[in-house]
DNA sequence: TGATCCCGCCAACGT
DNA sequence: ACGTTGGCGGGATCA
């Protein structure tokens, strides 16, 4: 047996496969320079596994051989006759091109010989011998692939020469316990350092952060991940395979967990590599050692874009383009939450058996499309009118679902997730539509309540060196941080006015939340600027909003800028509660909406004011009171509900994420507040709405007797509007009833408003079934769409223009299933769950796709 | 150019 | 000893 391959059989085979598979892919044109070979060749490579699934692998080989030897004749006839009368270089011009021969490109062919789910009936044991020989591959190349497979468990070793397939059976489990290892790891925490690093590095800040440094990838030595196993899925072969592995395997693994652990799911090669070498060799970071992890990671990388669970993308800041790479793959929840998710949802398969697609199956079934179609144009009018034209649609027909764009999608949304073959083809025919508005921009991470940094919060310093953790088995992303990312920090204020305390609901940053710091991700409080504006919510404040905002934006131009702002002093504590009491009031009185309207910049803040929070009157819904708030900043979500007490609707403050910016670090200087947490207290419909789309809530809040039921109705009838979602869809989990008390509200215990509220919603799709739960959690709402571009990225199978409900956003969003969890309110206002911490982007984050 | 990453040498390992 | 694995990095290609 020999490796011996024959340039020859090699482009015979490629060339073969790519012709049987894809009789219209320039692909099998000779690989001229010339020849526009398309950006993405593989584009169709759902095309290509479909069909050749959709044949038994004995007539796929059958026939792959038959081409092989068919062609083979042919093109050996050619290669002479190319040998004899072309010149050297000609020659090698028409040997395959590099391309052709691309690990990326021989992951496909490998992965389309085995179905994804197969049975275990079926053989599937993988002899690398002959998929070498039928690939044409030299063995080493296909140890590149199956290394990375192995990683994910979707193949394991058996013994020599032979492994056996399991497809992604066991990815979404394995991904699962690479999240957990990649928490343990604290790897959030070392993309943050990194970045910071570099980031002081860049403007020559002294950056004596080297033990910070080393203290963070120290206290990962001990922990030090080898290779996460799946029980009962343990290495069979192990002692076979005692390398060392430090591999491409353990390698795989490290990088798949980075993705699953920060927030934009988006890992830049170097950072990656930079934390994969950190973790061996925190000092010497040579140049050579530096690229070979890069070339490692390529080879990595391509095996999962090749099993599109990641994407390439450029990521863009100051410094220029940086290769980096986007999860495209199942969103992986934490643990806890997922379990109840799942147990709620009867409607879904468990994911054990639908591992990829599972979750979004389940949320498609549960979420319809509505026929919005989200796109993520740069143009900010644009998306305005695209949401009001959804919440027309939405206010007249609110279960008709228009079909925009996303007919496929609807189609497929309906088949059983077995059909993933299917509809990724049209997601890729869709994607190629859309491609040109993939562009995107991630003004970082948006608003981001921290919880578990609160030391961060003045300093732009993470907290990873005032507490190296020394609790590797934490789950949290920081040893240092308490584990309260589960639950939500409720501040609550006395309401002035109507003598009602409000809580203001801050969306705590679970462990994959925590915003990757950098320069394009720059980690500081709110500038006080933004909490003055706040203090007044009239047309002045939104006027000078966005002004702000562009500031934020600038930022990222300007380093010493944020730096700047990252110094400010914390506002008084004191001082934003009233100013939070002050918005509150003044709320009553305006009507922001038609400025916002009128004034076409306001479209800026119609952006920047997705709702982070809500403020929530504490006490029982009152007349009079509630209709003070006039909605007419988009809200986020916020249900809320204490564990022991059957919360009846409560009025709902709609707080912009502005506004969180604003009050938020402030509300946890508020200590000293008379924390009421009254027993009938909050119930919290999910609200988002458009500031700017909100007329018609403005006139409900001219009805004070109807207001709260009228302001949550409209919002959750505007939330699809107010939501700017990435052409992508992504995984809707529904944390919804993760609430350990679960059933403690019962119906009766529902007003009537309650209720309604409810129907409502129900009917809209927002809520998952009618349960009497909407105030199960709390949920907030990235501050634009960025967050939603960044963080919520589509679970494998995507298709483009999936439409979605916002429900679905608020349900998923980065905060999501944590902060659902254990809402327990303290009943001493110092909620242990801390104060949140800001994450505020400062600088623009360019995402583009190729 | 810089980004990608193919290719295959050769050492560690297993049998 | 010999075959299997797979780390590694030179240098070719691509964009």
């Amino acid at each position: 047996r020999s490796i011996l391959k024959t340039p020859l059989k090699q482009a015979a085979t490629s060339q073969s496969v790519l012709t049987e598979i894809q009789p219209d892919q320039p692909l099998t044109t000779p690989p001229k320079p010339k020849d526009p070979l398309p950006a993405e060749p593989w584009t169709p490579t759902s095309n290509l596994k479909m069909l050749i699934s959709a044949a038994s692998p004995e007539i796929r080989s059958r026939e792959q051989r038959r081409e092989l030897s068919h062609n083979t004749s042919e093109v050996l006839q050619a290669k002479h006759c190319l040998q004899e009368h072309l010149l050297g270089d000609e020659y090698e011009k028409s040997q395959p091109s590099r391309k052709e021969k691309s690990l990326g490109l021989l992951c496909h062919k490998f992965l389309a010989r085995y179905p994804d789910y197969p049975s275990t009936a079926e053989n599937n044991y993988i002899c690398l011998d002959e998929v070498a020989e039928e690939l044409n591959v030299e063995r080493r190349r296909i140890y590149d692939v199956v290394n990375v497979l192995e990683s994910l468990h979707m193949v394991s070793r058996l013994a020599k020469n032979r492994y056996a397939w399991h497809g992604r059976h066991h990815l979404f489990k394995t991904l699962e316990a690479l999240k957990k290892a990649g928490e343990k790891n604290k790897y959030t925490q070392q993309i943050q350092l990194i970045k910071k690093r570099e980031y002081e590095h860049e403007f020559d800040l002294n950056s004596e952060r080297n033990e910070e440094m080393a203290r963070c990838f120290g206290s990962n030595k001990h922990s030090e991940i080898s290779f996460v196993e799946l029980p009962g899925m343990e290495f069979r072969a192990a002692s076979v395979n005692s390398r060392k592995d430090k591999s491409l395997r353990v390698m795989s693994q490290k990088f798949v967990m980075l993705f699953l652990v920060s927030t934009p799911q988006i890992v830049s090669l170097e950072v990656a590599a930079k934390i994969l070498i950190g973790e061996e060799q925190l000092e010497d970071l040579d140049k050579s050692k530096f690229k070979t992890k890069i070339r490692r990671l390529y080879d990595i990388a391509n095996v999962l874009s090749s099993l599109e669970l990641i994407k390439k993308v450029h990521v863009t800041e100051e410094r220029g383009r940086k290769p980096a790479f986007k999860w495209t793959g199942p969103e992986v929840l934490p643990n806890i939450q997922d379990t109840k998710l799942e147990a709620t949802c009867t409607t879904c398969p468990p994911p054990s058996s639908e591992s990829t697609p599972s979750k979004e199956q389940c949320s498609k079934n549960l979420f319809p499309s509505r026929g919005k179609n989200f796109t993520r144009h740069p143009s900010l009018i644009k998306l305005v009118k695209t949401i009001e034209n959804d919440r027309r649609k939405v206010q007249s027909a609110p279960t008709s679902p228009v079909k925009i764009s996303g007919g496929i999608d609807q189609n497929l949304s309906a088949f059983p997730s077995k059909m993933a073959q299917g509809p990724a083809i049209a997601k890729y025919q869709l994607a190629g539509q859309s491609k040109k508005e993939m562009k995107m921009q991630l003004s970082g991470s948006a608003l981001e309540c921290n919880v578990s940094l609160p030391e961060a919060v003045p300093k732009v310093e993470p907290p990873l060196s005032a507490a190296p953790s020394q609790l590797p088995a934490l789950p949290q992303p920081l040893g240092v941080c308490p584990p309260c990312h589960s639950a939500v920090s409720p501040v609550i204020l006395p309401h002035p006015p109507a003598g009602v305390p409000y809580a203001i609901y801050l969306h705590p940053s679970p462990a994959h939340t925590v915003t990757t710091y950098s320069p394009s991700f720059m980690l500081q409080p709110l500038p006080c600027a933004n909490v003055t504006g706040i203090q007044s919510m009239n047309s002045k404040v939104l006027n000078k909003i966005p002004t702000e905002e562009g500031d934020n934006q600038m930022a990222p131009d300007d380093p010493s800028k944020s730096l700047t702002a990252d110094e400010k002093p914390p506002i008084k504590s004191e001082t934003s509660s009233q100013r939070c009491l002050k918005r509150s009031q003044a709320l009553q009185d305006n009507n922001l909406i038609k400025r916002c309207r009128s004034d076409e910049e306001s479209l800026d803040t119609a952006l920047t004011f997705f709702p982070s929070g809500y403020l929530i009157p504490l006490t029982q819904y009152t007349h009079g009171n509630e209709a003070a708030f006039p909605n007419k900043e988009k809200a986020g979500i916020c249900s809320l509900q204490h564990p022991s007490y059957s919360p009846p609707i409560a009025g709902v403050i709609p707080v912009t994420a502005s506004e969180l910016k604003a009050v938020n670090i402030p509300t946890f200087h508020l200590t000293p507040l008379n924390i009421m947490l009254s027993p009938t207290s909050v119930a919290a419909a999910p609200v988002l709405s458009n500031p700017c789309l909100s007329s018609s809530s403005t006139r409900a809040a001219q009805k004070p007797s109807s207001s709260v039921l009228n302001f949550t109705l409209q919002h959750v009838g505007l939330i699809p509007a107010g939501v700017q979602v990435s052409a992508n869809p992504f995984l809707q989990h529904m944390p919804l009833s993760s609430q350990p008390e679960h059933g403690n509200c019962s119906s009766e215990n529902m007003n009537v408003q309650e209720e309604k509220v409810r129907k409502y919603a129900f009917a809209n799709n927002i809520l998952q079934k009618p349960k009497p739960r909407i105030h199960a959690g709390f949920f907030s709402f990235p501050l634009n769409d960025n967050v939603f571009l960044s963080s919520l990225q589509p679970s494998v199978p995507k298709e483009p223009q999936e439409p979605q409900t916002v429900t679905e956003n608020f349900f998923r969003t980065p905060g999501g299933p944590n902060t659902v969890s254990s809402l327990s309110a303290t009943s001493d206002g110092t909620d242990r769950t801390s104060p949140g911490t800001l994450y505020i982007p400062q600088r623009k984050l360019e995402v583009s796709e190729d």
